[in-house]
DNA sequence: TTATTTTGGTTTATAAAATAAACTTGTTTA
DNA sequence: TAAACAAGTTTATTTTATAAACCAAAATAA
């Protein structure tokens, strides 16, 4: 049968910004909204769950007088993102 | 920037449903039901939406004397899927 | 034969999620 | 100094997914 999906990856906004971050070692938040073109009121809640989850950190300062928040993916968040590519795999591989 | 996901089937269940008749000729309610594990009732609503969508076609008839409802792939379902699926790689792969 | 259970679903209701709209705080810029 | 902009957060709305309840017919048990 197949796998049950990572409910908290299984969402196209979490899921690129998961992406995003497991192939960097940080990003601000600014810069992952302009990279999806998400709005920031999705990915502020977006951020918030995979902060909850373990996911991800979030470490807020500022550049110069602006705020800024930088996000970094964190071991769990690594794992969890490789088991979802692993899952996702048989589904679309389940045809063949 | 990422692609976007087709929301239809970026759904658990529809994806496991494409998957399965991108699979094979033909499959019957009963089977994916097993197959995926669903209630019966979230699997026929969302084979409502992969039909409305034109993604599969559905066909009832009887086997014997009980109900049978057969789903079948369409070419416009097949190529939908082989986007998501392409369209997911890059999600996939965006961190390397 | 007539309950009772099972099969194969559909319809409707509820819970959860995604998204959008509105708002806040502080900073530039005209 | 007033208006516009940056960087978000909070709240509200819409959409989705899921579960619960229901239904008709068939099979099975009493």
């Amino acid at each position: 049968m197949l796998p049950k999906l990572d409910p908290l990856l299984h969402s196209e906004l979490r899921l690129a910004v998961m992406s995003i971050l497991a192939g960097a070692e940080e990003a601000d938040f600014t810069f992952i909204k302009k990279q999806t073109g998400a709005t920031s009121g999705n990915l502020s809640v977006q951020i918030d769950k995979l902060t909850g989850a373990g996911y991800i950190t979030v470490e807020k300062g500022f550049k110069g007088k602006m705020p800024r928040t930088t996000c970094r993916i964190t071991p769990l968040g690594q794992e969890a993102f490789r088991q979802y590519v692993d899952a996702l795999k048989e589904y679309l591989s389940a045809g063949q």
